[in-house]
DNA sequence: AGAATTAAAGACTTTTTTATCCACTAAACA
DNA sequence: TGTTTAGTGGATAAAAAAGTCTTTAATTCT
């Protein structure tokens, strides 16, 4: 469904923004550590962002990402589009290049449904709705201090 | 969301499906030109249904591929178990490894939606509900002779 | 100016997925 | 029994995704 790229794209977001509604402005290495990601990965991914100018990027001591307009409500959808492109919300659950209303696969009209309500989803649910899961205390923003199920 | 192999998987069966309801058992060669997958790769795949009794395959003369029980429905579903597995039917959106309502990542309620509406689609849907589709010319197997749009 | 800090960029490696090829085996049939 | 037909299985290759490393450039602080 969504590259690994993405995944660190959506969680070091999230974490970004919230770093910055205290004030600081995380590098890399932080936001590797704090979200679980591979440190040089993800700073693949936060270049894409800088580069699309999904956030922005200072250098040197007290450099670290930041957003421009932390109010402005940003979907995960802006972000998804900017790594995996936006093939996916036209894609075929039977593997047709061009599947749609008038030359349908066999699954058209059941996977259409998912497919779309997946593309509202992600257009609904924003970086700042993340955060304040997270704030307060109904989600987490990363799994490293969980005792996985099988370690019990 | 499904792999490619998944993808081979699913439309060889309902051809299969749709020979064998005709008298004839198609050999690989000839599905893969039918579904409009690569030759080699679709015999692989079939190997894996063989091998999981999904499908039988007859050897030699008159040989080829052939459901045992062409009037039991079969859930796509089960397609997609024996080949990419059930990792996507519990996943997270978030990239979370144990992502659960106990610990939910801040995108679970919502996609946990998408995940399940998915989940049971995949079950209803069945190699027989898409091969009427295709018999009664609502959907078909393959796009071999759609002109793409952009080659218009 | 110089040292320290931090992101940017690009090359590189590893792993996974997708795809191909070929030798082998089993079945059918003449 | 020999020949043809068709799937099986293992090796290999190519491409894409995931991850790593090193150098360079920009910025700040002293």
């Amino acid at each position: 469904m969504l590259s690994k790229a993405a995944e660190y794209a959506i969680r070091s977001m999230v974490y970004i923004w919230m770093m910055n509604q205290k004030g600081t402005r995380p590098g890399y290495r932080t936001i590797a550590i704090e979200v679980g990601s591979p440190e040089h990965f993800t700073a693949k991914v936060l270049q894409t962002m800088t580069r699309f100018k999904l956030i922005r990027a200072g250098k040197g001591r007290g450099g670290g990402f930041y957003f421009e307009n932390p109010e402005e409500e940003l979907p995960v959808f802006e972000i998804i589009k900017v790594i995996d492109g936006n093939k996916f919300f036209s894609s075929c659950a039977f593997g047709f290049e061009n599947c749609n209303c008038a030359n349908p696969c066999p699954m058209h009209d059941e996977f259409m449904i998912i497919r779309d309500n997946y593309t509202e989803m992600v257009q609904k649910v924003t970086i700042q709705s993340m955060a304040e899961k997270i704030i307060n205390g109904t989600a987490s923003l990363n799994q490293n201090n969980i005792v996985s199920p099988s370690a019990t």
